[in-house]
DNA sequence: AACTTGGGCAACCGCGTCATT
DNA sequence: TAATGACGCGGTTGCCCAAGT
């Protein structure tokens, strides 16, 4: 596919960006909006790729934004979404009003990572020795078996692009997004069809994220959606792990529903 | 006070997806 | 149907600054 050169044109401004080229990007994007952005820098006054410009409004000038630092709440909601979604920043970010996907990524690539790996450390010296214990006892076989070494399973989806259409299924929380009733596209009518041939699949999932949420959005009536959503998104996922035999096919299924 | 180190975050890069021609 | 262009996303980089030595 083609690609036309974007930040590697010569003559473009790129690093950190000047409070004259904010003012310059924010006043033109007041007047005519978000969108074009490949023409946007030389309409504006510029010398920015159009990427640039989109990221810094995006991640910085968009009024909208939340400053200030990740509230107890959000870092709850981060964790768990995070376990759900995998890495899918943008996905999680729709669910933290005011909150960007480059936000939540440095803030999970910086405190959480080592938020959780500090709670696990407790839970591998348990487990080192109760494996000490068995190494013990087998002290006879020269041969550790394979299962000793087993990590605990953690569901993390591998990381995967986001339909349009699943912004149906899951929407944003804040304004930045106007998804009009009549805008249903071709993708959309396929989400539709693939969530009904689902539901039956899906242990009751499918029922909840593709239908129900899936027509009160439709109808333009989201709020009602919106409020119960992540306590019951969270409440199937303690039921899931708490249904060890099926777990993790279960997940499988809970996950498919949300992101194919 | 000078230097080093490491954390935090803004910005860049490359690629996948979608819409248009 | 294939080619192209624009957009959006996640991964990565590199700069700045505070803390430590």
């Amino acid at each position: 596919m083609g690609r036309a050169p974007c930040c590697s044109k010569v003559g473009l401004h790129r690093g950190p960006w000047t409070s004259r080229e904010d003012a310059l990007l924010t006043k033109y994007i007041q007047a005519h909006g978000e969108g074009q952005w490949r023409s946007l820098p030389k309409s504006a006054g510029l010398l920015r790729c159009g990427k640039s410009c989109r990221l810094r409004w995006m991640n910085y000038l968009r009024p909208d934004i939340k400053r200030g630092n990740i509230t107890p709440e959000e870092d709850d909601l981060i964790i768990r979404m995070h376990s759900l979604l995998g890495n899918r920043w943008s996905l999680i970010a729709g669910r933290l009003p005011g909150r960007t996907d480059n936000e939540i990524k440095n803030y999970w690539n910086t405190h959480l990572i080592k938020k959780l790996k500090n709670q696990e450390q407790p839970e591998q010296e348990k487990k080192k020795k109760k494996k000490k214990q068995k190494n013990e006892k087998n002290k006879i076989k020269t041969k550790v078996s394979k299962d000793s070494e087993k990590k605990t399973l953690v569901y993390l989806p591998k990381a995967m692009r986001v339909k349009k259409s699943l912004s149906y299924v899951i929407p944003r929380t804040d304004n930045t997004i106007n998804m009009e009733p009549n805008s249903v596209t071709t993708s959309q009518k396929e989400e539709e069809q693939r969530v009904e041939t689902k539901e039956g699949e899906n242990d009751g999932f499918g029922l909840f994220f593709g239908e129900q949420c899936h027509e009160d959005l439709v109808n333009n009536n989201d709020m009602e959606c919106q409020t119960g959503f992540l306590e019951k998104l969270y409440e199937e996922y303690l039921q899931l792990l708490k249904n060890e035999e099926n777990h993790e096919k279960l997940l499988d299924s809970f996950a498919e529903s949300l992101l194919v």
